[in-house]
RNA sequence: GGGCCGGUGGUCUAGGGGUUAUGACGUCACGCUUACAACGUGAAGGUCGGCGGUUCAAAUCCGCCCCGGCCCA
């Protein structure tokens, strides 16, 4: 039996290693069931678990779990994204090391060792939230596996004339000394100088110029103004010279030009920003690179070359000043792109990188886009939006040290690229060579491809990494496609939108069927949550003080998509949910015990109530998980569960699992079989959200009823039609409420309410008499009753207190009348129901014109009954401990 | 500046054409009731962001605006 109190942090601890041990959880390869088959995120390890995580995580694990139950065989494998900047820092930090003062190889494995170490801590995060993820299915995106299918991606790639290496300005770190992509740069206000500088134009006179860079002069190749900007319409094609560093440049026209920013005249580098970039291409301009790739000034600076970019800048405003060239200088703030991992100025250089070319995929990638069914399904635009906006091919070089190697060597004696043999892979080019000479010229001198591959060039290949963990041909085309990538929204434009052009160069379809878009989880307050402003909140602390189920159904809280901050309140409603589900289980499973199943003779009508209900529950939760509409789901099972079974089914069972010998055995084994039947149904439904609180009620009894070895590889309830009885569930709530009614009553009394009543008497129009008679044990029995009078005597008077039009039949037929035949209704509710009932039409005129009523436009009628011709509240106090309910 | 999402009692939230807007937390009052005081019953609390429009009917649809968020310029 169940013991009094729960404790979550046992009982979870418990569960996850149980589920382990059982491998409740693993794919089953031999299976004929269908394949649901996840694309997890692969988390980082180089940070832990946060709030964000754990909100998406137990999202993607609820469709997971209920898919299990419905009778799929889950592929749900776990992978961790390990190479890429994050963890170099880590691992140096850690270790206390440089990378650029090891070799590659040497740093590689040191940051390989170092996250074995880390790992097991990591992956234990994950399993304390429950996730039911099948944990042989493991990769790390640096290891064997993966940097085998990351390399063979990129030969196939190549030989499909999908890749190239090109000079191409990019953005760059100079601290981090990579390339890197926009994803990783962040946006900081900073201080700096807004400086008008004069150019002396060639033939006479100066134009001003503002500019916050001026250590960009050296690189200055053109000048542009706004083509319609009269100040400098007689200027172009004209040059001027730039100070200090004498070069002529062009003076152009382009409209990208605001003629309201600074002077309306700009200078153009080889490259001061994106804009730049642009320039240099369209208008074929000149390349002059001034600063080098660790952030100091070159030989084309002059006299500054060597300084850092501060201080190159410093000292060239400063000769500005002394020559006469720096007419103002402004302080100001403004916003300039930093890099994320180590926040300094990004600088874009023209370097030699490797592209993926998909910018004449667009029309091919919104169509997949179309294909793939989004939940929700307005997170679809985001990733056309995204795809609208591309003007760059994907730049999937870095030169960092722990990342996948490029497999590519290239001929010393005539530039040739040599790929690696498929069958070799994975290599290190730097270690290895290629096993034959090269092909155009046979020299045998080569020289390796020192980069890595960007860790999107890997993670966008999750899916294939994931399916590819099996050996089986035939069966890794069950997986992949996938069933699903859930992900949160952030990186729709970054890990979905690459994980689809992967999909589609290589197997020309999509990569998986559904994608799940989570949202955020937020702080209190509704902010996102960050280190910097210290109001992260630990999974950790939610786990110990909560336990996971809480936190999974603080999860399911949110619509789908949608963000969630994070209120301590949610886990203590949560907390208090679990607990009733843990007593009034445990109020079940105390009269269970020795119960054999057997079915009653006889359904008792309010267990026919209830489990109608059941049955319309079932169906609406199971609509919703289908939609992956969670919040729904647990908002339906919920209600039903707090209202219908434990405030009112428990409350009106009890007399029956108590005195069978009053009530018969009969009634008892109706009582038994219902709980039974509603209470198993209800773990089930809610075992995808709670699955260790539900797992250890299931295992304390109905496991053994099923036969199961564990509640999450039970079969999902199925809708029982024979069960469902609008008609007596109607005529059940005339019984529910009066009980409902009468416990107010005592409420309101101050009575406790089991205290017994001498005499209850209801007075009630005939037909709500008949409900009442069927439920008449359920009302003496719960409410204490010792003498239940139910009559239609009385000095009784009905009269239609009350009608409700029906709007939706009323509209479309009467229009603009409509409003005043609804008036008409309720002012003359007493002769149109008298009419409706005797004929069925009710006619009258109204302006001189006439309507015809039938009874569709009645949608409910609330009659009063007047008791010596006094109207009574549907509950009055009435003689000594009796009481007069009258209810129509 | 563009795309998308959101704005509903004090707080958070459901609903997304049909006239009486859901629930939770908090507040107040009452009550230990053979599952549960980590509980129950009840009460108070709303111009559904603003302004227009469509409609017999708008929290819901449309337009504009304001505020917040995410993504992108």
């Amino acid at each position: 039996m169940l013991p009094e109190s729960y404790s979550p942090q046992q009982v979870e601890r418990k569960w996850q290693q149980k589920w382990e041990e059982l491998g409740v959880y693993r794919f089953e390869p031999e299976s004929e069931k269908p394949v649901f088959s996840i694309d997890t995120p692969p988390p980082t390890v180089s940070g832990r678990m946060h709030l964000g995580h754990a909100f998406s995580y137990s999202q993607m694990d609820f469709i997971a779990r209920y898919k299990r139950m419905r009778g799929y065989n889950l592929f749900y494998p776990f992978g961790t994204d390990d190479n890429g900047l994050p963890t170099e820092r880590l691992v140096e930090r850690i270790n206390n090391v440089r990378a650029r003062e090891m070799s590659r190889e040497e740093f590689v494995e040191l940051c390989l060792r170092t996250l074995e170490k880390l790992r097991p801590e990591f992956v234990q995060d994950w399993k304390r939230i429950g996730i039911s993820v099948d944990w042989s299915l493991s990769y790390s995106t640096i290891d064997e596996h993966c940097r085998r299918i990351s390399q063979r991606s990129f030969i196939q790639l190549y030989r499909m004339g999908r890749e190239y290496r090109r000079e191409m300005p990019f953005i760059w770190c100079p601290t981090c000394e990579t390339a890197i992509a926009q994803v990783e740069l962040e946006d900081r206000e900073v201080e700096s100088s807004f400086n008008d500088i004069a150019f002396e134009l060639e033939g006479g006179g100066r134009v001003v110029i503002a500019t916050t860079r001026p250590e960009l002069l050296p690189a200055c190749v053109a000048i542009f103004a706004h083509p319609e900007d009269e100040r400098y319409s007689e200027l172009f094609g004209k040059r001027a010279k730039v100070p200090i560093f004498g070069q002529s440049v062009e003076i152009m026209p382009d409209d990208k030009v605001d003629p309201q920013k600074g002077t309306g005249i700009v200078m153009c580098c080889t490259f001061g920003d994106v804009q730049d970039i642009e320039w240099y291409m369209k208008h074929n301009l000149e390349l002059r690179v001034a600063i080098t790739k660790d952030g100091r000034m070159n030989e084309l600076a002059g006299k500054y070359a060597g300084m850092k970019i501060k201080e190159a800048r410093a000292a060239i405003i400063e000769d500005l000043r002394k020559q006469g060239y720096l007419l103002r200088s402004r302080k100001i703030t403004h916003v300039v792109n930093v890099h994320e991992r180590c926040g300094t100025e990004v600088e874009i250089l023209n370097t030699k990188q490797w592209f993926i070319r998909y910018l004449d995929l667009k029309e091919e990638l919104l169509e997949a886009g179309r294909r793939i069914r989004w939940h929700p399904e307005h997170m679809r635009s985001r990733y056309e939006n995204w795809i609208h906006g591309l003007r760059w091919d994907w730049c999937i070089s870095r030169q960092r040290y722990f990342g996948v190697p490029f497999p590519v060597w290239y001929c010393k004696a005539c530039g040739e690229v040599i790929l690696a043999r498929e069958e070799d892979l994975p290599v290190d080019p730097l270690y290895d060579s290629p096993p034959e000479p090269c092909p155009r010229c046979g020299s045998r001198e080569f020289e390796p491809e020192k980069d890595v591959l960007d860790t999107w060039a890997t993670s966008s290949l999750t899916p294939v990494i994931a399916a590819e963990l099996v050996q089986d041909e035939e069966l890794r085309k069950k997986l992949y496609p996938m069933s699903l990538r859930p992900q949160a929204h952030d990186i729709i434009t970054f890990w979905l939108f690459n994980t689809v052009v992967k999909g589609l160069l290589h197997f020309g379809e999509i990569p998986w069927q559904n994608a799940m878009i989570s949202g955020w989880a937020l702080d209190p307050e509704g902010r996102k949550m960050s280190k910097s402003k210290g109001n992260v909140i630990e999974p950790e602390y939610v786990l110990s003080k909560y336990g996971a189920d809480a936190l999974r159904l603080w999860a399911a809280e949110s619509k789908l998509g949608e963000d969630l901050p994070f209120k301590e309140k949610d886990l203590v409603a949560a907390r208090r949910f679990l607990n009733k589900l843990w007593n009034a289980s445990r109020f079940a499973l105390t009269h269970l015990r020795g119960y054999d199943g057997s079915q009653p003779q006889r359904l008792h009508l309010i267990d026919a109530w209830l489990l109608s209900k059941l049955q319309r529950l079932i169906r609406e939760c199971t609509e919703q998980f289908e939609g992956y509409r969670y919040s729904k789901a647990k908002k339906a099972l919920m209600s039903f569960f707090l209202s219908d079974f434990c405030d009112n089914y428990l409350e009106m069972v009890k007399h029956r699992l108590y005195n069978p010998e009053r009530y018969g055995e009969d009634a008892r084994l109706s009582a038994l079989y219902t709980l039974q039947h509603a209470l198993l149904s209800v773990l089930k439904l809610l075992a995808p959200f709670a699955p260790h609180i539900t797992e250890e009620i299931y295992q304390a009894y109905f496991a053994g009823v099923e036969g199961e070895r564990s509640i999450h590889v039970s079969a999902w309830p199925e809708v029982e039609e024979s069960l469902l009885n609008p008609e007596l569930e109607a005529r059940a709530e005339h019984v529910v409420k009066l009980v409902e009614a009468v416990r107010r009553f005592k409420g309101e009394r101050g009575m406790a309410l089991n205290a017994p009543l001498e005499k209850l008497v209801v007075v009630a129009s005939e037909q709500v008499l008949d409900c009442l008679r069927e439920g008449a044990d359920t009302i003496e029995g719960t409410l204490h009753v010792k003498q239940l009078v139910l009559t239609g005597e009385a000095e009784l008077q009905e009269r239609v207190a009350e009608l409700v039009p029906e709007f939706s039949r009323l509209g479309p037929e009467f229009r603009e009348h409509a409003g005043r035949v609804a008036e008409y209704m309720r002012s003359n509710a007493e002769a149109v129901v008298e009419d409706l009932e005797r004929s069925g039409v009710h006619r009258f005129t109204l302006d001189g014109r006439s309507f015809e009523l039938r009874r569709e436009h009645v949608k409910s009628v609330r009659r009063e009954i007047l008791l010596k011709g006094e109207a009574l509240e549907s509950v009055q106090h009435g003689l000594g401990d009796a009481v007069v309910l009258v209810g129509a």
